[in-house]
DNA sequence: CCACGGATTGGCT
DNA sequence: GCCAATCCGTGGA
């Protein structure tokens, strides 16, 4: 009998490393969502890091507010966002207190509750393929997929109803790495982080 | 295939 | 009042 992989929870000490490193960690990691006995997941395959220290672009450039105040904790909490009238981001809290660092997630490789993702996007079932990538490949996009919106604002990623799996790092070789994609400001920061090759990417 | 613009809320000046 | 860390539909090549 193949040995069962034992998916671990990532802990504090995973999430208050500098923010660069985390960023890079995250891909390959299984973000899980838990509701009741309903488990939906999927492999992070894009981020994008953000410090308002030296990053206009961040929401946290202009110092704390009620919005951003969570990315001013310690790492290892969700912080999720409202924009364009419409959609819901979903980011990783990074650092220690005071930073206002976090890793936004871009795009996700569906793994449990495909079926639910599909009901929650499209309200229907797949028509074709292409639908299939259409699913998670963005942050707006994997908010409405797995219901993530204001209620999970600041929910701490070590407890059980938001968390991420731990997972085998992705080699040096299979990690992009782009300015980041959808932003005016500080638009030249490398700090776009994804998986080569992987279909559910938002952009190549 | 690509480019463009509308939708629509809420945070901040 | 301005405008956004987006998405989707439309229209033209």
């Amino acid at each position: 009998m193949a040995p069962k992989i034992i998916q671990k929870k990532l802990e504090r000490n995973f999430y208050t490393r500098e923010l660069l490193t985390v960023a890079r960690n995250l891909l390959g990691k299984i973000l899980v969502k838990k509701d009741k006995d309903i488990i939906i997941s999927g492999k992070i395959v894009e981020v994008e890091a953000y410090d308002g220290s030296i990053d206009e672009a961040a929401h946290t450039f202009i110092g704390k507010t009620k919005r951003n105040e969570i990315t001013f904790g310690i790492g290892g909490f969700f912080y999720v966002y409202f924009t364009y009238g419409a959609h819901f981001c979903c980011n990783v809290v990074t650092g220690k207190i005071g930073q206002g660092t976090a890793v936004l997630i871009r795009a996700i490789e569906p793994i449990k509750g495909e079926d639910i993702m599909i009901k929650n996007r499209f309200k229907r079932d797949l028509v074709n393929e292409k639908e299939k990538y259409n699913l998670t490949n963005g942050p707006g996009k994997i908010c409405q997929a797995m219901s993530i919106n204001k209620n999970h604002y600041g929910l701490d990623l070590t407890g059980n109803k938001v968390y991420l799996l731990d997972a085998p790092e992705i080699k040096e070789d299979d990690i992009i790495i782009t300015k980041r994609i959808g932003i005016k400001k500080s638009v030249d920061l490398p700090w776009r982080f994804y998986i080569k090759d992987n279909p559910y990417v938002s952009k190549r």
